[in-house]
DNA sequence: CTAACAATGGAGAACGTTCTACATAATACC
DNA sequence: GGTATTATGTAGAACGTTCTCCATTGTTAG
């Protein structure tokens, strides 16, 4: 078992040298001659010797960054992901991601979990708990808290432009043609706030005043069932909607599922937009217009903001991300 | 930072007894008695403390399990992992997830990362390293492979019955007068052996046989496009075969795009079939038949094999779990 | 009443690092 | 040639736990 480790003390017996010698050369430390330099690096090889993190911990680093997702399901974490560990891929930083669940109870079992393994620094990804909370965690270790809106006194935040994403929505569907819009929302129910929908919901209302529109928000929820309950609500009214703009992609597969029973043809009938850019939202049989979030340029933006914070940096940063439009086949002008 | 942290050393002063005492508690461990229990315990709550993993993980366990993930995209993880969690729910454990990426050495970077943190032992979901790596790695901690076939000495296993899942589907084909079946499977360039795609094609093959039909068994790749490819080549063949059974989900659904852009009906020209049971695959615009692997069991599994190893058992143990057929609308019939 | 034993609590040495303080050697300056 | 300065290496004390002895109590047996 851990008999068999290497330790720090093996490579200093093998180099003739002290295990302080060998933590500076491992460290980069000030202080080593280059005969020093090779010896130890030398021995490192031939023993294959790796840092114990564990040990780390105890004094310094241990090169962690935690991760807390809130929904494993999310169909954009992925490429936040990857836009994280592709942003540290040539540091010394491991990424570990930690399942956190929809409750605030869970999630904060979780942060206290990942603050005792003495993580360098922890990015939330749309974190439920209360401000108060947040602002708790921020102060035991580095925090960047991304997709939630709003106070950000503590800790560093990447957020998604959602109003921008809305108004792209609504602007592309009046340069249609269309006037009546309907946006579907998320039933808030959560004591947090500043959380995508609500803001994707003021963003849809902000473009619509501005482009001299009624408003029209059903809010029912972020799933598949919660899309087609909406859809069908506001397609049985008599002036009915000649766009729907969803407030999450699998929202709007509900909408096109409504529109086909409906017999309504999308986009001639109906046009429907998404946002989120969920990867089947460009397979050919969906083609649902949508917004896209970047998650590669937010999950980038996290960890870089993440390691300055742990390298010092005290003044917080919120960066705001834009997002596109892309178009598909879901959106089209409205019949005459 | 770590000055505000408590320590078992508060804990101790403030209950008027040793560190030794305090972590004979924390821990549960014999030689204590009552009033000890109670003074100690109130103690804990008063200064709210928790044990620190990292300092633990120098002498014993670190209550901390990871599990390793080789494709992040993987629409099944999340099951599998609710799965974990869920068996784990109630327990000391906490699972940490490390993103491996699909490459070799980006997976042994990570499992060493692991092993680094004094994790108590890893699950290795679809790892793609060489049986000598993972016996390496079984041999510095308790490992639980998932999605493997095949050899198993050190570590434990959990594998979907593949064979199983390909005959379900070959045999409802064949139930509804199918006798040209073909099937898409992901091209092999890994040198690991075992992986789940491979035994799916020779599990259709065996059914193919056993039903007395000829195979049909073209290679591409697990992609939207993989999907799309083979179906075109498939169905420009003068004997086209009337069902075409995906090896996963996702090249399902390009095979359904293939079908549409063929002039094909579904399923009264061409029964499709896919594996895995990805979340899209029951929307009622997709509706796609496909074989489900129960994540959930899956995950639940491989906690269970993962506690039981740390917690003692060395004679190794395979788990098959039996994947179930789903039936939905893109299988019917032939055309007579 | 004493010897043997069980139950309980505590001292203190690990575990593998980091890092401050110091010792020594080499170089620079006048 | 002596002193100040810089460069390089090492001792050894942390860090917060666990866990193996021991020391001290009671308790039981004879």
């Amino acid at each position: 078992m851990t008999s068999g480790r290497v330790t720090i003390a093996d490579v200093a017996r093998r180099a003739g040298v002290s295990t302080a010698a060998v933590s500076k050369v491992v460290r980069g430390a000030y202080g080593v001659s280059a005969e020093m330099q090779t010896k130890v690096t030398q021995a490192i090889e031939e023993l294959g010797y790796r840092p114990h993190a564990a040990a780390r911990a105890l004094r310094g680093r241990t090169y962690t960054l935690g991760v807390m997702l809130s929904d494993t399901r999310n169909p954009f974490f992925p490429d936040i992901i990857e836009g994280i560990t592709g942003r540290l891929g040539d540091t010394e930083y491991q990424v570990l991601l930690g399942p956190g669940g929809i409750e605030p109870k869970t999630q904060a079992r979780m942060t206290d979990a990942m603050i005792d393994r003495s993580m360098d620094g922890l990015i939330l990804i749309s974190p439920v708990m209360t401000d108060a909370e947040l602002a708790a965690i921020a102060t035991a270790t580095p925090v960047v808290v991304v997709g939630r809106h709003g106070g950000a006194a503590a800790y560093d935040a990447v957020v998604d432009d959602d109003v921008m994403g809305a108004g792209l929505v609504v602007d592309h569907l009046v340069g249609l043609g269309h006037t009546r819009i309907a946006h579907i929302t998320h039933l808030e129910r959560a004591r947090a706030q500043g959380l995508p929908h609500t803001v994707r919901a003021e963003g849809y209302r902000q473009a619509m005043r501005a482009h001299g529109l009624a408003d029209d928000v059903l809010a029912t929820s972020f799933t598949e069932e919660g899309g087609f309950e909406g859809a069908r609500e506001l397609l049985a009214r008599d002036d009915r909607p000649t766009a729907i703009f969803a407030g999450a992609d699998i929202a709007a597969l509900g909408v096109l599922r409504a529109a086909d029973e409906a017999g309504l043809s999308v986009p001639e009938d109906l046009s429907v937009a998404g946002y989120d850019n969920i990867g089947i939202a460009s397979l050919k049989r969906i083609s649902l217009t949508s917004v896209d979030q970047d998650g590669h340029v937010i999950g980038a933006t996290a960890a870089q903001l993440l390691v300055e914070r742990i390298e010092g940096r005290s003044r917080s940063v919120t960066s705001s991300v834009s997002p596109t439009l892309i178009v598909r086949g879901t959106t089209g002008p409205p019949r005459p």
